[in-house]
DNA sequence: ATGTGTGCAAACGGTTTGCACGTGC
DNA sequence: GCACGTGCAAACCGTTTGCACACAT
């Protein structure tokens, strides 16, 4: 899906839902969706910062939330590093470097219809799936064993 | 596997690895192994103060660091909400309850083997995977749609 | 007009860290 | 004995919140 359709979407979001359509949610929108990765809270306020200097960064976070929310963007969390956030809504896969916390995309149809499992103890209403792929990235690979970041677990 | 091997195992480990087997470590690793669902740092502390009052939440937070370390333990993380420890260390995943946060255990032999993908853009050299299912578990539906608390996404 | 959003700055809470002391090997 | 671990309390940092003002509908 394009930009200009993904902010008409949001458009029609807010005015389904019946709450306002500010210039930051559209600015926080856009500035995700101009991004190729999985950028932070903070990475998403430099960028939007520089087409709204005004923002605050506590307006960033709430828009994410909103977002998150409304259904038109994802939050990814990993321990000890920020969250980060996804435009792309459609189900999909992570591959996450366990060194240096970097996200990236895994589209791998044969991962988009597995079997949900029924047979959960507690009766869940299971609703979506993510897989979860863990690994070193290419660039920490090449850095040595000696890197010391936190590993990210799930 | 069972309790004794479990804490046998750690002390192998340590004396491989030449690290000291503290009576903190055991404890917490004990702690942990004597839970069947996945607490939070905060609940192994109060779990293993019973047995030694004089332990520090610090300590605490040190050990579970160093088991997840050395591939005894995995954490479990999720947005807004504190990290959680899992005692199991094989291939398995899990449901999280969106509303409360609960993670429960998922067996599901079919998801064991999934293809690992070959085609990512930075090659990573990837290590495992985890399927991660998310729904609302029974209590919360119970409770109905007004639950108010933080929606973990992944 | 009014309900919701925003900016600011201060609070929050889970987690980490510096330091002096204690403990396993 | 020496290196590493621990307890304590203070710092950290990503995120949230209270408040007064601003804006979308």
């Amino acid at each position: 899906m394009d930009i200009t359709s993904r902010l008409r979407l949001l458009e029609q979001v807010c005015r389904e839902q019946g709450i306002p359509l500010t210039v930051q949610r559209r600015a926080v929108l856009e500035a995700l969706i101009n991004r190729q990765d999985h950028p932070t809270a903070d990475e998403v306020f430099d960028e939007v910062q520089r087409h709204l200097p005004e923002i605050s960064k506590a307006t960033v976070y709430r828009v994410l939330d909103r977002l998150v929310e409304l259904g038109l963007i994802r939050r990814l969390v990993h321990t000890g590093m920020p969250a980060r956030y996804d435009a792309i809504t459609e189900r999909h896969h992570h591959v996450t470097c366990r060194r240096c916390g970097r996200i990236e995309d895994v589209r791998h149809p044969e991962l988009d219809s597995l079997p949900i499992p029924n047979d959960i103890s507690s009766r869940f209403a299971v609703e979506d799936y993510t897989v979860q792929f863990f690994g070193i990235c290419e660039k920490c690979q090449q850095a040595g064993s000696s890197a010391v970041s936190r590993a990210p677990e799930e």
